[in-house]
DNA sequence: GACTAGCACTATATCTGTTAGAGTGCTAAT
DNA sequence: ATTAGCACTCTAACAGATATAGTGCTAGTC
């Protein structure tokens, strides 16, 4: 980082251009075309020079000697941390995000209709996950009766969030042993924060006396409520074939592996998480994992923008986008964050 | 049909060997191969001459003049309907698809267990919908109130399926407006079989007197009831990176426009719906469509094989398997039928 | 008449060599 | 410090040569 930093302001300007350019274009920059194409009053040859320099400090590559250059996956870093302008909407796409207020008042249907938006709008991959339980302290839960095998499952978080599911039952029940296994449940509830503590008590720990009646009964809908719980976490995706429309992913020997981490639900999730746990840095105000930076071997050509949506003033869950290297950053920033905010505020409204 | 059906026993002998070779293998064979791998005692000359034969009657086709013979559709299509042997799946094919009957207790949960299931032992892309809701005639609502602006829907078909999700309003409601409104709907329920037709009416007809204070919530009701029917109507989807493996789609020419159809959900709905509509004739118990037999063009150099899961001996759904025309067409039909199966009988323990 | 051996023919895939083009690095001059 | 000029390098594109796999046809055999 200290080296690129003094970088002098016309190997800035260059580079500068380079990157720009090579995201616009995806061909590779000879020294001529860089001068013509950006304005420069120099001669290519000092252009060249100066690449010869960029290239040395690891911000330039060459595919091949008499090709011109790209940029590095260091060189992308450097731009997105101090070359690279804050991108302004056009009037056309700020209209266009703006469907989603209109949308449902369902989680998962702002969220997929947020997916959708965003990935058409920057014409890449978006993923997002849906509300994590985990982090909002479930308040209380209420159990309604359908019939005899099935009940619904209303989880009440502390903030707010509800997420409601239907149940089915390993046995019959009425209406007074639903009661009472509500109230027991919630007063468990009250003395363990979180859904897996509650979860690791109840089956490790012997039952309080006056629940041995029904010990079997508590326990198989115990998991199943975290089994629900852990049900409700989807991954949702939208415009996988964007990413196929890239000319460096042409071939099945580069998009494959993609395409196959794609179809990996848990690993998904995972990577949305990493991004959070790690507490890694931002930039501009979003998550950016940029070619080696991410953990998974498989995206490695691909760089990683994402950002998390808010219920409650907590980080409820994430949206990302996955694209090529060469991707778009400063659009890709702006309209995720665009995106993650409307999400936040149709949210807040759904649980006003 | 008639032509292809006067076939001496010679040329089906080679026609069926040279299309489970090139099912097996997936290259041309030219007259040696087919006599060295399938044991024929007759010389490549004369086979030549009956391949010549079988290429006039448009069964077998030429990739080009010096290389050997591939199928042609309709030679897949002979296959199926006049030599095909029925597939009889191993202990372990067996096995491994009993893993459904352990599977939770929810619709999804069993269809979206089933695809991962068939995906991987036939390794080529399943498609299932959930339940038509349609073809069954609604029987009852029951309205249940979880807070004043949420309730739950649970629709209950007449032969025992049943249905939950959970409703927004428009309004605040009480316990005794959600009476009324529960009753009133039920009595509209009762003299309309679909909710096709009673939407439709609800909508266009002026409402009852006693139901006038109420106007706004009936109609925000019955049209969020109707939009939850559409919604269950889900398409789930598995292993769609099988099909990249296969070398016929190993370019992104030929790859990209079936991934491009499989984003979209509502076309692969009218796929699955057309195989029933169009009454379609069965092959081996199955709906079957090789190549340019499909509506799409999208899907002409793959099969699709389709069949129903049954809910009170109603077809309420479609599993449908989607692989390139070269496919093991007798296994994939005995493993889809199998699932199938099994499908049926998990969905019957659940209502039963 | 059915079958087959043999041969001429054909199309593809693969390798080699050639050429044109794009771009570099270096040197010497400004 | 900059730049013009030139030798050099690598690739992509094309052409020709060769090997290979397979065909269709003819003429001869059982």
């Amino acid at each position: 980082m200290q080296i690129e930093y003094r970088l002098s302001q016309r190997k800035r300007a260059i580079l500068d251009a380079i990157v720009r350019d090579y995201i616009l274009h995806g061909e590779p920059l000879g020294s001529r075309t860089v001068m013509q194409r950006h304005g420069f009053s120099f001669s290519p040859a000092t252009i060249r020079n100066e690449m010869a320099d960029l290239e040395e400090a690891g911000l330039l590559s060459q595919p091949h000697t008499s090709a011109g250059r790209i940029p590095s996956q260091k060189g992308y870093r450097f731009f997105v941390d101090h070359l690279m302008q804050v991108y302004i909407p056009t009037q056309e796409e700020q209209q266009f995000m703006r469907r989603l207020q209109q949308t449902s008042r369902a989680v998962d249907a702002v969220l997929s209709q947020a997916i959708r938006i965003l990935s058409e709008a920057t014409q890449s991959i978006v993923i997002a996950e849906t509300p994590r339980s985990q982090t909002h302290s479930l308040g209380r839960i209420e159990l309604l009766l359908i019939d005899h095998y099935s009940v619904v499952l209303n989880l009440l978080y502390k903030n707010g969030l509800r997420r409601h599911s239907v149940l089915q039952l390993p046995q019959a029940v009425n209406t007074e042993v639903l009661q009472v296994l509500n109230r027991y449940l919630n007063a468990q509830i009250e003395r363990f924060a979180s859904v897996d503590v509650l979860f690791h008590r109840m089956v490790t720990r012997p039952l309080a006396r006056e629940m041995m009646p029904y010990q079997q009964l508590v326990l198989d809908t115990i998991s199943e409520i975290y089994a629900q719980v852990q049900r409700d976490e989807k991954v949702m995706l939208s415009g996988t074939t964007y990413l196929l429309q890239e000319p460096e992913f042409q071939t099945m020997e580069e998009a494959f592996p993609i395409l196959n981490f794609l179809e990996k639900e848990r690993v998904i999730h995972e990577l949305l998480h990493s991004c959070q746990n790690n507490n890694l840095q931002k930039s501009h105000n979003v998550y950016c994992l940029i070619g080696y930076e991410n953990t998974y071997q498989e995206l490695h050509k691909c760089s990683f923008i994402a950002t998390p949506y808010y219920i409650d003033n907590k980080a409820s869950g994430m949206i990302g986008v996955l694209g090529p290297t060469r991707m778009y950053y400063a659009k890709v920033m702006a309209l995720l964050q665009s995106v993650a905010n409307n999400v936040t505020q149709s949210l807040s409204e759904l649980f006003g």
